[in-house]
DNA sequence: CGTTTAATCTAACGAATTTTAGATTATATG
DNA sequence: CATATAATCTAAAATTCGTTAGATTAAACG
């Protein structure tokens, strides 16, 4: 019968999603490209790996069609190919984080309770972000920022934030962000900023955690405010 | 340093649920699992498999912590290990369906557009659906229905409706739906309804699909109305 | 208590993936 | 045009995974 065949045909496809999905470093590629478009030259660096290795996951992303490339100069210029990428990424994680023990205790290990802003839900911080009653801070480096960010949110790059501590209120409380739950750039950012009296804390959330919890991002828009 | 080391066992963790997801069989039986709480046996029939094979598949889940068993006399029972699994699943295969052209075109040629409901959001047919406007239909066998289903769906099984065409109206439209997109129950329910004379159509979603869209499903009701 | 049924476990083979290294392509630059 | 740079392609080694078959466990039944 044909309906076998065309079933299994099916799933393969899905299952060719499934495949890209089942390697660390390849989720650590895609989690990357997440946040925007990168060249080979800067994946490799920022997941700290071969470029030869990233190279052949990036192919195998291409081939499942999670990721697209073109060429800028001698430079490769890969992308998400699409927002439902990121999206996908968290909920995947979302559910890693909610079945595997060893997860949540290994993310237990990777942040300070201390720094994580608690008890808050989005709609609420959105709005006093809006109100100006806190001050939300991308700390995310600048390109990433262009790419897509929180509303109200300024850009504030964790190497850059020693010297524009000026620019930032002391009276009012700072959360800080960057790429998701796996990444410690707002954590850092939270020390650094508590160490020098700040009101500081930092979200779990990234923009495309943010997306998949059915909210809106804003795109290039001036960084400085 | 100890930063890298923990990233990659974040990722790894999260790897895990990716290879759970990354072959083609896993997926299916995983679908199944998502209708209800199924035995080895139930399983292997329903995929078209041999026993060992899926057995052996079920463990790859087991240890991804996707799906959970318990034992019932000589049986062992196995089901889903939350309703997020069956959310997962559908997300992953919206993203196969809108980034793989192979996917569309086997789904063009499984479903006959005919048969399809256009036109007509969640929640307007929800709103027929409760007002009595429209009949919808669950044609999966009656323990999936009694496991979960659609807000004021009626069971009526697909090898059974023949038999209970007397209890359909002919007057009012009728909605059916089965497993979600891959499945054909309701495309043949379909087919057999308009040859009798009754207004049908079916709907792509299933009860993950549903869900997943943020929409609430019953279960355990009365079947029969 | 031996037999049947349902399912798992173990071992083994082949297929597919990951990783590494060397050769190659495409573009920009002096 | 030779050279440097960015990245890919190809091939081989190491590893993991899917599949199959035979042996084993665990509960139910006569």
């Amino acid at each position: 019968m044909k309906e076998r065949q065309l079933k299994d045909l099916l799933y393969e496809q899905v299952a060719r999603i499934g495949k890209a999905l089942s390697s660390p470093k390849r989720l650590e590629l895609l989690e990357l490209l997440a946040q925007g478009e990168k060249t080979v030259e800067t994946l490799t660096s920022e997941s700290g790996g071969d470029v030869k290795l990233v190279s052949a996951h990036l192919r195998a992303l291409r081939e499942a069609r999670l990721v697209e490339v073109r060429r800028e100069g001698r430079f490769m210029v890969y992308r998400a190919s699409g927002a439902d990428v990121g999206a996908l990424l968290a909920t995947l994680r979302d559910v890693a984080e909610s079945h595997l023990v060893e997860l949540r205790l290994a993310l237990e290990q990777l942040v300070d309770a201390e720094a994580q802003l608690t008890g808050i839900s989005h709609e609420t911080l959105l709005e006093q972000a809006r109100r100006g009653d806190v001050l939300v801070l991308d700390v995310r480096p600048e390109s990433e920022y262009r790419s897509a960010h929180l509303p109200f949110a300024r850009s504030m790059p964790l190497d850059e934030l020693e010297h524009c501590l000026d620019a930032l209120p002391s009276d009012k409380p700072i959360v800080a962000y960057c790429r998701g739950p796996f990444c410690l750039m707002s954590e850092q950012a939270v020390g650094l900023l508590r160490a020098r009296g700040f009101r500081a804390a930092r979200i779990d959330d990234g923009v495309s955690e943010w997306l998949a919890h059915g909210l809106t991002v804003d795109s290039s828009t001036d960084p400085t405010h």
